[in-house]
DNA sequence: CCCCAGGCCGCGC
DNA sequence: GCGCGGCATGGG
């Protein structure tokens, strides 16, 4: 009987074999070294746009906030909320999420708070949910918090046959792999590549090299 | 026309 | 604790 430990590093191997490093999160460094800014508040910014939205869209309000030199905390707090609005409105939600980042910014400011701030902390600001806090954590703070989503919790049903809520899941990964940042950080990424690729919706088994120690195989 | 995308909130139960 | 509707743009 193969344990969980083993299953999820075994699992882990294979896609970084197969897709090699995804280096997320990604961040425009030549802008913040210019502008004086930190790549980190990109991440928080980023997290908060990214909700339930492709990263297309997002690139798209990112790009504008770059234009008007907006991609900051300090100027997120200070930007009207009706700009603010326009200038994230590719991203979608955009009247909710101009409101949570005006939000988060003031809560989060300076940047380096998120070296400290408790899980809990974040998760009472309006907008942070359990998988927004934890990509902040993870990729913003560098801390040793698995991100779950949508895409890791269907291949962990398919693969390993397990369903289970938020903190149910968090715990799976976090306590049956080691707790190391950059393989948090790698792991997440690969998995959303995975789904994307093939553990689709609508499941695409042919091809896939997770077939072989997934409990639920189509075909 | 449809469905989907790197969720969260507020509500009812 | 869980399920649901609302939130919104852009691509396939």
């Amino acid at each position: 009987m193969k344990s969980s430990r083993d299953s999820l590093l075994q699992v882990f191997k294979l896609l970084l074999v197969s897709y090699g490093k995804q280096n997320w999160w990604p961040v425009d460094r030549e802008y913040h070294r210019k502008e004086g800014s930190d790549p980190r508040e990109e991440i928080v910014i980023g997290a908060i746009l990214t909700q339930n939205t492709s990263w297309r869209n997002v690139e798209k309000a990112l790009q504008n906030l770059k234009r008007v030199k907006a991609l900051s905390f300090k100027r997120i707090i200070d930007i009207t909320p009706e700009a603010l609005q326009e200038l994230i409105r590719p991203a979608g939600y955009y009247r909710q999420k101009a409101v949570y980042l005006k939000e988060v910014a003031f809560r989060l400011y300076p940047v380096s708070k998120v070296e400290k701030v408790s899980r809990e902390e974040l998760l009472e600001i309006k907008g942070i949910g359990r998988e927004t806090a934890d990509t902040i954590l993870l990729y913003a703070g560098n801390r040793p918090y698995f991100v779950i989503d949508a895409y890791t919790k269907r291949i962990v049903k398919r693969v390993f046959g397990i369903e289970d809520n938020y903190e149910g899941l968090r715990k799976f990964f976090e306590e049956n792999l080691p707790e190391d940042i950059e393989l948090y950080k790698e792991f997440h990424a690969l998995l959303d590549e995975h789904a994307k690729r093939f553990c689709k919706k609508i499941p695409q088994c042919e091809g896939c090299i997770l077939t072989q120690l997934c409990t639920q195989p189509l075909r």
